[in-house]
DNA sequence: TATTGTTATACTCTATAACTATA
DNA sequence: TATAGTTATAGAGTATAACAATA
């Protein structure tokens, strides 16, 4: 986690940040407290750190109604997440690649189930 | 982590001030400086850390020489510190317990390449 | 009455800098 | 000069409380 977190830091973006820019781009116009919900962040820590990615205009918020925001990557929130994706993606194929290929299938699916039944 | 933690929570004890009792009880006059390098703990951090855990009588310093404190348990210590490896004990039976017996030597074989090569 | 979002605040963990006493 | 230990302090990350606006 702490390389991964080094990978983030590059971007300049915290791993909280990073993980929400991929929940947005998976997920257009979910709302802040969906993702709070979704990634157990607490409403009062969501608010700064969307404000964060809105005021480097890596996100946008939109009003769903009167008390909801969508959220969307703006062009350059969708490049930075790219970016992101492909570090998980690099940080990931590293791990795995230093487990014996006749193994992988076996670990991959027992930290599933580990994952799974927390 | 997080329910392990709560585990040591349990024993008022933080996750540090664990794994450093069950350093200390592993090498008997172990130093501060020594524990601090094998856990990677800044030293800085290690002095309020060892004083928590003197003040509750669970640990005691002895001089080494002018500089250097060797850290022993007290008979409160090696108490607690055997409550808090049967917790680790039995958090690493509920884990493993989920995972088929015939996956667990790959699964913990291929944790610790990992782990090893980081 | 419950929910969304916000601000203020506090606590823990960790990191850095400056210091002392000793080797 | 380097090391052991300490203090003070600053930065993240996270948690609670209180609040306004809206459903």
């Amino acid at each position: 986690m702490a390389k991964l977190a080094s990978r983030f830091a590059a971007l300049d973006l915290r791993p909280a940040e990073a993980t929400v820019l991929m929940v947005i781009d998976a997920n257009p116009n979910i709302t802040q407290s969906e993702i709070g919900r979704m990634l157990d962040i607490a409403s009062a820590n969501m608010a700064p750190l969307v404000s964060r990615l809105a005021d480097r205009e890596l996100v946008e918020r939109q009003p769903v109604d009167g008390r909801s925001h969508g959220l969307a990557l703006t062009s350059t929130g969708r490049s930075v997440t790219t970016k992101v994706k492909k570090a998980v993606a690099i940080h990931e194929e590293e791990l795995l690649s230093k487990i014996p290929a006749s193994q992988r299938k076996t670990f991959l699916a027992a930290l599933r189930t580990l994952w799974s039944e927390e």
